[in-house]
DNA sequence: AAACGATTTGACCATTTGCTCAGTTTAGTC
DNA sequence: GACTAAACTGAGCAAATGGTCAAATCGTTT
């Protein structure tokens, strides 16, 4: 709680960083705009960062760290696939309509070529080859069904990012009003679905669901 | 071909222009780096275009004309569910991966909340609507499993617009180096085969299939 | 209250931005 | 070759960019 004035500051301004970045990418983004968003003056913004370079890297760094949370398929090797799917893009659908900025800067920089991230995709790379093992010892074991599990995982990382880069679309097309959050478990419900279909999986019984919610569509219990 | 030279030039601009806006977005692309790109000094680009919010709409409006062609399901209402599914798959990756700038140059203008495509967001809009009701009718029918239509829908778009975004995330990972394009077919077939799965179909004959290609994978036939 | 370092500020710099314009070159027509 | 309209150019504009700096302020400690 009693975080130094000066570590509140940095704060903010990493918060403020985030969101234009998010916006406008390294570029669009001026340390003004930086700078009004959190509230300083130029020059007291250039009190605390050095530039906006190394102020865009520290976002990503932090972004970073966040991501690898959410990113990765937990991959307990004795979990049911079923129970596994759908955590995970319970999860990922969440983090993309709580924090739709932090997807939104990471697939920017991922676009561009990720340079600044090249630390980082070794990293990415071991943990999606480990994913990738795991589905396909589900497959030898006749756990799931046949299935390309690299484009699988990609297909998942699509459907699931993609409300973080569309909510706007997503919102309108749901007739859900701007400030309103989106209705998470439809959209939840129908996605895991998706890849519990693919794999041959129906979804598990929840136990100790996660809260699935109430739903709200019209035609329920048959 | 007897383009004048004034078409000709205009051309290169607007090709110019969308690469650039596709990478950099408005505010991050100089008007500068538009002329350089299409051979051009600053004030002969100026010559040709008025200002560069209007070279961004012009943009904007030819990528919508191209977008249109590919975004919609061609919904003749008595074809197969099935063959439907995958050709509006093949479609949009193909278009994902042969021209990743007009669907990121979309998809960034989609996210920044698309004004200047609110005009055609209730074109958008209906032409969904329309394909929600057929996919709802094919429900009602008995032709394909229950789903949510409209999450369905965006599933799709999100895993076929996927390889436009990430498309050096994917060659990475697939393992394909810069130059070389990616491999169509096994994106294609196993997205196709996830939107299938859930609509509880397998794919139809390939009467007359468009050249699926040979698979590389090293286990086959079983 | 004097002295201290940590902040904050307004003025300012060089460069780049989008864009203009007077004038020059080019191309086509008579 | 003279005339004209279209195409191009260098110089330069005001504004915004990222960033600096000396001087003013603040909060603490003595």
């Amino acid at each position: 709680m009693a975080a130094s004035r000066r570590q509140q500051i940095r704060r903010s301004i990493l918060d403020a960083a985030i969101i234009e970045f998010s916006r406008n990418g390294l570029e669009g983004t001026s340390t003004q705009a930086i700078a009004d968003r959190a509230g300083l003056t130029k020059p007291q913004l250039h009190y605390y960062i050095s530039s906006k370079e190394e102020l865009y890297d520290e976002a990503l760094q932090f972004i970073v760290a966040e991501w690898k949370h959410i990113f990765f398929m937990s991959t307990e090797s004795d979990a049911d696939p079923a129970h596994v799917i759908v955590s995970y893009v319970t999860r990922k659908i969440h983090h993309a309509i709580e924090r739709p900025e932090v997807a939104r800067l990471f697939a920017r920089e991922v676009a561009r070529g990720a340079t600044a991230l090249s630390r980082h995709w070794d990293d990415l790379a071991a943990s999606v080859d480990q994913s990738t093992a795991i589905i396909q010892s589900w497959i030898d074991r006749g756990l799931i069904r046949e299935l390309d599990p690299l484009v699988f995982q990609m297909n998942i990382w699509a459907a699931t990012e993609y409300f973080a880069e569309h909510g706007a679309q997503a919102r309108y097309l749901l007739g859900v009003s701007d400030g309103e959050p989106l209705d998470a478990d439809r959209l939840i419900r129908e996605t895991a679905e998706l890849f519990l279909a693919r794999a041959g999986l129906s979804a598990p019984d929840d136990r100790n669901a996660p809260a699935m919610g109430t739903s709200e569509r019209g035609k329920s219990d048959p």
